[in-house]
DNA sequence: GGCGCTCTTGACCGAGCGGTCAAAGTCCTA
DNA sequence: TAGGACTTTGACCGCTCGGTCAAGAGCGCC
């Protein structure tokens, strides 16, 4: 089910998986019912299911829209010239400003993942083609198997990046000090990402 | 509402807290109902609301119980004597000695902040009590502020940590090429974390 | 005007939810 | 043996959920 199968690529079915995906945004699975859909979207809730199978098939199509979004622009880093360092620095960054062009994105993933939840084989495929991805990219560069290899760096340094926007809220601007997701507090984890990326790099140098 | 303030420190009710607790290690908060709770306690559903002010109630005691258990093991890591990479590898320790001893936190503390639970509030105090405790551990060690500082650190730490056991297992041992939860997955992590923490570090010395 | 098609509505369904409560069971004590 | 306190049950309440469906509304075309 993607949105061109619908009945009719229709400005109201279009609108629905709009709410969808803002509802999504703003409080995660648990806020997004048919009802709260449709009320979003300025119709009844019996057109949810006039234009989509199921409540299910609306959601898996906004997840969808995410992790395509974000394999593009992945797909872009990946593919930059240069050396190792140069391409690993271009992807930390293609990732970050994805996630903070989506803030809502690390939530939504997490939410699946950690809570079990009803879409995670959806989110599983995604994150294979995710690490497909970053390993074509970074070819040869890591041990193939062991502590240093490229599935064990892979899932490193999106945990470092992914759990900011997770965490950071939590801790909120009291306790971190400045605004975490303000201009300011993202340039700065923007920072330490890369900071931790060399001094990875340069650790593996002296191996 | 502690398991001290039940009507008595009743059997039935400590069962219930143990169904609570064993629920949301399986299926996170989504699987918790008071009426699965009272089945797998064996008993009738009434008898959760004769034992416990709300369902709620029962299911943040059952997180305190989690929290408690690991601020105790963190406790002892942080105060540790030695130098401070020793204090650090310490406590990387004990962080994943906790989170191998019972698998389901950190896909607890997860859902929590990333599906935004009913019970953020709880999760967040206890994650600035673990930061505040850390922060004892490493006093003087890092710069007070910028993107060196001990927040952007923990964060990095315990992200590395957390969410090995959130996301390995949905890769899964066919992409992984073992079990990421058996023996020889998790001591690889713990490989891998620790090499991190020592690259981070001369890194640091290097500046 | 009236047919036929797409779109939209609102009433309705069965199920599960957290929570309440009167009644019954159980067991100790006087 | 009778009473009373504690424990347990099952019926019940109001509510929300995903999903269905018959009945219209709007509209273009013959």
């Amino acid at each position: 089910m993607t949105a061109a199968d619908l009945r009719l690529p229709n400005a109201t079915a279009l609108a629905l998986l709009d709410a969808a995906q803002a509802l999504l945004a703003e409080g995660g699975t648990k806020a997004l019912s048919a009802r709260a859909v449709a009320e979003r979207a300025g119709v009844r809730k019996g057109l949810v299911f006039y234009y989509w199978p199921s409540l299910d098939a609306l959601v898996a199509e906004a997840l969808t829209r995410y992790y395509e979004a974000q394999l593009e622009v992945l797909e872009r880093a990946a593919t930059t010239e240069g050396e190792l360092p140069a391409r690993m620095h271009a992807m930390v960054d293609a990732y970050l400003d994805f996630a903070e062009s989506s803030h809502a994105y690390a939530r939504i993933v997490q939410e699946q993942v950690a809570g079990r939840g009803a879409h995670l084989e959806l989110v599983a495929t995604h994150l294979r083609d995710v690490v497909a991805l970053v390993t074509r990219g970074l070819e040869g560069a890591l041990p193939a198997r062991g502590p240093l290899s490229l599935p064990h760096f892979h899932l490193t340094l999106s945990a470092l990046m992914v759990n900011y926007f997770t965490y950071a809220p939590v801790f909120g601007r009291a306790w971190w000090g400045k605004d975490p997701l303000g201009r300011a507090g993202l340039a700065e984890r923007r920072a330490h990402v890369h900071w931790v990326v060399d001094a990875c790099l340069s650790a593996l140098d002296a191996r």
